[in-house]
DNA sequence: TTATTTAATAGTAACAATTACTACTACAAT
DNA sequence: ATTGTAGTAGTAATTGTTACTATTAAATAA
């Protein structure tokens, strides 16, 4: 079995995913970790991003513009997705666990989960802002 | 303005896409329509089904496998998609229209559509079958 | 029908997001 | 300290997709 070693890293890549709430790329978090690490490379940043996901400690967003986006919390919840700037919003309204048992009903298969993605035009798209 | 031209190719793509209901992805619909098209291009093939899509003649599903599937059915409906086989199948339910106006409520902007991916294992998969 | 216009094509190159590979580094358990 | 192994940087390779270009073919007019 492989055992977890401790990298800056990593850490790193966590912490600043945690202290961001605008659902960055694995490119755009690249970006930003440069700037305390000037040559972490991308690699890293991917294979750290995938193996956080598997560990369960952060959650990957794909939204359909290309790029899978990143998100610290694992809570379930949903997001809004500007069509306009691309933007990715939390959604903080109660999860709809209820819906698994209605797709359950229609479903060759077993449900045990989903995701839901709202879209549409941002405030700061529509100017209200 | 450009005019829509007439072409075999696309009347080929969308006939083959309406004739399955297994969700293709561009390289899978090219591999099935290269036996009455042997030599068309899959550049074809992706420009003729973004197309399609612009002209909503049939949809895009973006389930997060990483290639693209098209859906020839452009009716509401949601998706079940396998984690294991990466199947896809239609989920005969109706459209939850009303959740737009729930997730309204807590949306930083205008909330106009909205996309269900249900996750789980397969009854193939399951060996229920 | 032939000529003309222009969209569509095949084939290929380019591209972007992501993953794999390799030699090297650093952590950690003897 | 030594040694085993996970992690890294840097780069190459892959994959899904789009763009480009010369050629073909569909619609329209003569």
């Amino acid at each position: 079995m492989k055992t977890l070693k401790y990298s800056r890293q990593r850490e790193s890549i966590k912490t600043c995913l945690m202290a961001r709430h605008d659902h960055p790329t694995a490119d755009a978090l690249y970006t930003s970790i440069r700037e305390e690490f000037p040559n972490i490379s991308l690699g890293t940043v991917y294979r750290n991003l995938n193996l956080l996901v598997e560990l369960g400690e952060i959650q990957k967003l794909t939204c359909g513009d290309g790029a899978d986006h990143f998100d610290a919390d694992t809570s379930p919840h949903y997001h809004f997705v500007c069509r306009n700037c691309g933007h990715v919003y939390d959604l903080p309204m109660d999860p709809m666990d209820s819906i698994n048992q209605l797709a359950q009903k229609h479903a060759e298969g077993q449900v045990e989960s989903h995701t839901i993605y709202f879209y549409g035009t941002c405030n700061d798209c529509l100017g209200n802002n």
